[in-house]
DNA sequence: GCCGTTTTCGGCCCGACTGTTTTCAGTCG
């Protein structure tokens, strides 16, 4: 740190990114509990994510005088950085605190315990963490607090336990994006992601990588690189050759150093699942070799098989090279055996985006420019699918604003031919099975797929009947985001899946893979198992800006672990292959 | 408290449900 202003104490081991973003929430939650209204809560959040997730660090922004350069970073946020940075404090921080203990806000993550609740039992009994909560819900003391019925303290227990079991798992965009901000200061060469994050799990419990150095100055000086991250939060372990950080959101990097030499038995060996990588050792061992992640090498002389390159390891073993999402033992080693690995979709067999959003609903931009941006990626067509007049918190259409939306979407088509704007909707799935719009609106319109939105906790049997209600009907073309989960806050709502996609794959009505990172719904499990069924799919973004049309790579990516080549996707279809389809799907 | 092809002020996701009440606050999606 260059700038004398500043003060060394302000820096402990977090870095001031990952301390400022955490103070800003902190003032955001306590807001939120002193009932503030959303607009100033929600600055300090918004506020907090910038900061936290950003790639450059606080004081060196502040020295070239690029604060503000930070989304949802003003005048009076912006002197809060600079005092941090000079004085290692923050008053309003301070005087939040005052009011509410820090604390209290981690009541927030129990479903059906909002800012009001917290307030009151905090207020009524001093309860600031889930232990006192619990044992205040079980001994009956909490009814004392002011709204807190039989049934409400029940409803607490129950999502007290659902808590507990909720994994702490994080997104894999996260990793990714955490990785492309590490690639920008240690370069490409020889740098890899590896673990659960190349193989694309739909969550992932770190970023593992893999750095090929030989010389120890270099390999030190990567290992604090990273330590010393703009959004570092703690460093977890150190030593020679590797090193472990968290970094602000929660996300674990581990980076492992490697000899350049051993690079492919490094990534075979770092990739693949336990399950996947015990039966890479089986098979050499039946050659009377031994694989480790230094190499594959002759078990009775140590003689070197094979080392540098990853594919070679696998011909060595009598395996096609196998896709990294493949390699979770699931049936992928008898294939690459056998030489039938299915040749697996890729991004750019993605012809358009079957789910988007606008400002007409909740999305944050206008029709044109999302046609632009997707026609900027290389789609021939976009299906605009706002939502509709159930979902009020989006101003969900009626179907009134949906005709008016139809003139927009034909001359958006004038001004961009030959890319088309197919006009969609994302329909509610109403709580007993019947649809949003009516049968004759729906034929008006070149696309309909259907959500559930509300209702989460209907009883199993309903919720089941409800989503087979709403996909029988033949107008009905995809099932968005079946099982409704949100990863990391709340769990799919309870519903037969397995009777869903049997009848969705029967009556040809697609299954989506939606590609929203807390989403990756349908995740690769069920893609494959509803090919097996021989359902068809979807694979859409649900973009509700012009930025997160590039989730498709997510989506591509459950795709590609449920076995699904390009066949198995409407949208990888030209448009007057995808509307035949969708019309063959209307006559049935 | 931020922000601007609704631009320097006035917006900023809003209506329904739930369990608690006895006229509504709190929460959700």
């Amino acid at each position: 740190m260059s700038n004398s202003d500043l003060d060394d104490d302000a820096r402990a081991p977090s870095s001031a990114n990952a301390e400022v973003a955490q103070l800003f929430a902190e003032i955001g939650d306590i807001l939120e509990i002193k009932g503030e209204p959303p607009y100033r809560f929600n600055a300090y959040r918004s506020a907090a994510r910038s900061v936290g997730n950003a790639g450059e660090r606080l004081d060196v922004l502040f020295e070239q005088g690029r604060l503000r350069e930070l989304q949802g970073v003003g005048a009076a946020l912006e002197a809060k950085i600079i005092e941090y940075l000079k004085t290692g404090r923050m008053a309003s921080h301070e005087e939040a605190r005052r009011d509410f203990p820090v604390a209290l806000a981690s009541l927030l993550q129990v479903p059906g315990l909002g800012p009001g609740k917290a307030r009151a039992v905090y207020q009524e009994l001093g309860i600031s963490t889930l232990p006192d909560l619990e044992e205040a819900a079980r001994s009956g003391r909490l009814r004392e607090v002011p709204g807190f019925g039989p049934k409400a303290v029940d409803t607490l227990l129950a999502s007290l336990d659902q808590l507990k079991q909720r994994s702490s798992r994080g997104l894999i965009s996260d990793a990714w994006a955490a990785f492309g901000q590490i690639r920008e200061v240690l370069g490409e060469d020889h740098l890899a992601v590896v673990g659960s994050t190349r193989r694309m799990q739909d969550s992932v419990g770190g970023l593992d990588l893999l750095a090929g150095r030989d010389d120890a100055a270099t390999a030190e000086q990567m290992l604090q690189t990273i330590a010393s991250l703009p959004n570092l939060v703690q460093v977890l372990d150190r030593s020679s050759d590797d090193v472990a950080v968290q970094l602000y959101g929660g996300l674990t990097v581990h980076l492992t150093i490697v000899s350049p030499e051993a690079w492919g038995a490094a990534l075979a060996w770092y990739t693949g699942s336990r399950a996947h990588v015990a039966r890479l050792e089986a098979l050499a061992r039946e050659h009377g070799w031994e694989l480790s992640p230094f190499g594959l090498e002759e078990s009775a002389t140590g003689k070197l098989i094979e080392r540098q390159h990853e594919a070679a390891i696998y011909e060595r073993l009598g395996l096609e090279w196998i896709p990294p999402e493949l390699r979770e033992d699931d049936g992928e080693i008898e294939a690459a055996q056998a030489g039938s690995l299915p040749k697996l979709i890729e991004l750019g067999d993605i012809k358009g985006d079957l789910h988007t959003h606008t400002n007409w609903t909740d999305g944050t931009e206008n029709l044109e420019d999302m046609a632009k941006t997707a026609k900027a990626l290389g789609y021939q067509y976009i299906a605009l699918t706002d939502h509709t007049q159930n979902l009020a918190m989006t101003r969900g259409l009626t179907p009134e604003r949906l005709e008016e939306q139809r003139a927009l979407v034909r001359r958006v088509n004038q001004k961009l031919a030959p890319f088309v704007v197919l006009h969609g909707t994302e329909m509610d799935i109403l709580m007993d099975g019947q649809l949003d719009f009516p049968d004759d609106l729906l034929r008006s319109l070149d696309y309909v797929s259907a959500s559930v939105h509300t209702g989460f906790r209907q009883p199993r049997e309903a919720m089941t009947e409800r989503m087979l209600r709403a996909i029988s009907n033949p107008l009905v073309n995809t099932l968005n985001h079946p099982h409704g989960r949100k990863i990391g806050r709340r769990e799919g709502y309870a519903v037969d899946m397995q009777a869903v996609v049997e009848r969705a794959a029967s009556l040809g009505c697609a299954l989506e893979l939606n590609s929203t990172p807390d989403r990756l719904d349908l995740n690769g499990t069920w893609a494959r198992r509803g090919l097996k069924l021989g359902a068809k799919f979807t694979i859409s973004s649900d973009a509700h800006s012009r930025s997160e049309l590039e989730f498709m790579q997510f989506g591509v990516a459950m795709a590609r672990r449920g076995w699904l080549t390009p066949a198995d996707v409407l949208n990888t279809r030209p448009l007057d292959d995808l509307r035949a389809l969708l019309a063959a799907r209307r006559k049935s």
